[in-house]
RNA sequence: GCGGGUGUAGCUCAAUGGUAGAGCGGAAGCUUCCCAAGCUUAAGACGAGGGUUCGAUUCCCUUCACCCGCUCCA
């Protein structure tokens, strides 16, 4: 079972805390969210678990965070100037082009045609003045993508780390789309958080190491508690194909509002390096670039065996962290009939994910030794680096259970009368997903939360 | 950006051209309190700005946001 609708989403996330309308009292600003307290755990342990998978746990990548203000000049030469202007529609009958703002009655300027194309939209980057004057020379551009800079920096990256093909490096984080429509909650925004790898291969093998990264990255997303049969791999048609790539899959997810892009896959071969690159002629690039006569630096790997130069293909996982976290959450969220017939809500992520792993909870909160013991346990199990403990002190004991079951805590440790009158002092720990209890020495407790959440 | 719809408390919903109600939740307190138990207490809303009116949450205009369709794509 999963989230049906939005809304039972976006109540949750407001209610408990995990995701709010960005500048909510002023009336909220388009397409722009916040991350509550909650929401941040989550988000946080999202990244921390791919940038685990994609750098930690293997040997070909090493990771970079660079930086939002992007140079006019990367962004010129890496097609998004051309691609991303002003909204325009073409008239099909003469070829001018307006701007649709511009366009009057529906009639082409030019020769009165009604025939145009609907106006499109390109105008999705922002620009911000740079420096204490603000001219219009003087202007940098808040980062479309994250990639980009993988690619500018690819040289440092690779002078630093001597690394040879094949290998890839990992970034996360926030890129700006001035999107036209920002919509379905935090899936489409125009301020959204990217993890993208780079993945650099010799020319030929990239094919293969598309298929590769394809099944890594659904691999990956199964471990992430999302179901696979809610996941559709759609290779995009050549006719739809962006002007950078030879090939492309989407991974496509079951969200409340409809089936849509997690993350795409893309053999982008030579096209960015190429771009960016000094020395153009003589790299037999297989991409169709544009001339470069600023780049100050050859963005190439040297063949050993062939004894030359050449310009590395891309295969590019890129997928978005918020849609991440949405898909995360509609396929956690849970409502289940109870015997007795009330509903209960849980929220069943993945323990890696979990907000809270674990909530201590005195059975009686105005009982000083049962709090006591409380902060201690607390205190305690915070040094095992399972991730977040906190103390839940609000309400009575069922109330306790559900609010954790709601934010997806997997374990719930109660300290009762019998914890302080008997010795060796013992504890419940209460399972979200089964709601089964078991009594356990407060010694043992740090061993088998590790073992719980670590293993 | 275009067309359609919606904005009342943290959430889900009422009502009304004349002092805005509830359920749940949250807070404080009592209760040897293990699956939203009970009792007591207090708190909390008409998205924003104009206009019409003696009086507007209600009618009108503007604006902001959200939802649906076109569009887009991480």
């Amino acid at each position: 079972m999963s989230a049906t609708s939005m809304e039972q989403l976006v109540s949750l996330c407001k209610r408990r805390g995990f995701i709010f309308q960005s500048a909510d009292i002023y009336g909220g600003l388009q397409g722009v969210y916040d991350y509550g307290p909650l929401g941040v755990e989550l988000k946080n342990n999202l990244k921390a678990a791919w940038w685990r998978a994609m750098v930690y746990e293997r040997d070909d990548v090493e990771g970079l965070d660079a930086s939002i203000l992007t140079h006019q000049k990367v962004l010129h030469y890496s097609g998004h100037e051309d691609t991303f202007t002003d909204p325009l529609q073409d008239c099909k009958k003469c070829k001018n082009r307006f701007r649709a703002d511009h366009v009057k009655d529906c009639k082409c300027q030019n020769c009165l045609s009604t025939d145009l194309t609907e106006p499109r939209m390109f105008n999705l980057m922002f620009k911000t003045a740079v420096g204490p004057v603000e001219d219009s020379g003087n202007f940098a551009y808040l980062r479309p993508e994250t990639a980009q800079a993988i690619f500018t920096q690819f040289k440092n990256v690779v002078d630093a780390t001597s690394r040879k093909a094949p290998f890839g490096i990992a970034q996360i984080g926030k890129s700006f789309r001035n999107e036209i429509t920002p919509r379905n909650f935090i899936f489409r925004v125009r301020e959204f958080e990217q993890m993208e790898l780079e993945f650099f291969v010799k020319p030929g093998t990239d094919m293969e190491w598309l298929e590769t990264w394809k099944e890594s990255r659904l691999k990956w997303w199964e471990e992430q508690g999302l179901d696979l049969s809610k996941m559709h791999i759609l290779t995009v048609p050549k006719e739809d194909l962006a002007h950078y790539s030879k090939a492309t899959y989407d991974l496509e997810y079951q969200f409340p509002h409809g089936t849509e892009e997690l993350e795409g896959i893309a053999d982008r071969q030579d096209f960015d390096l190429g771009n960016h690159t000094r020395y153009q002629d003589e790299l037999n690039l297989s991409a169709k670039v544009n001339k470069n006569i600023d780049s100050s630096a050859k963005l190439a790997l040297f063949d050993d065996a062939e004894k030359k130069w050449y310009v590395p293909f891309v295969i590019e996982p890129s997928a978005g962290v918020d849609r991440g976290v949405l898909a995360v959450l509609t396929e956690a969220y849970t409502e289940e009939q109870l015997p007795n017939g009330e509903t209960r809500t849980v929220l069943r992520l993945k323990k890696h994910l979990a907000p809270v792993k674990v909530a201590v909870i005195p059975l009686k909160r105005n009982n000083p030794d049962i709090m006591k013991l409380a902060h201690q346990i607390k205190t305690d199990l915070l040094k095992t680096g399972i991730g977040r403990v906190m103390l839940e002190d609000s309400g009575n004991i069922g109330k306790a259970y559900r609010r954790h079951d709601e934010i997806g805590t997997p374990l719930c440790v109660t300290v009762d009368f019998e914890s302080i009158e008997k010795q060796p002092e013992t504890v419940t720990i209460r399972n979200r997903d089964t709601m089964a209890q078991e009594r356990i020495a407060v010694a043992d407790l740090p061993a088998y939360l590790k073992d719980f959440f670590l293993k």
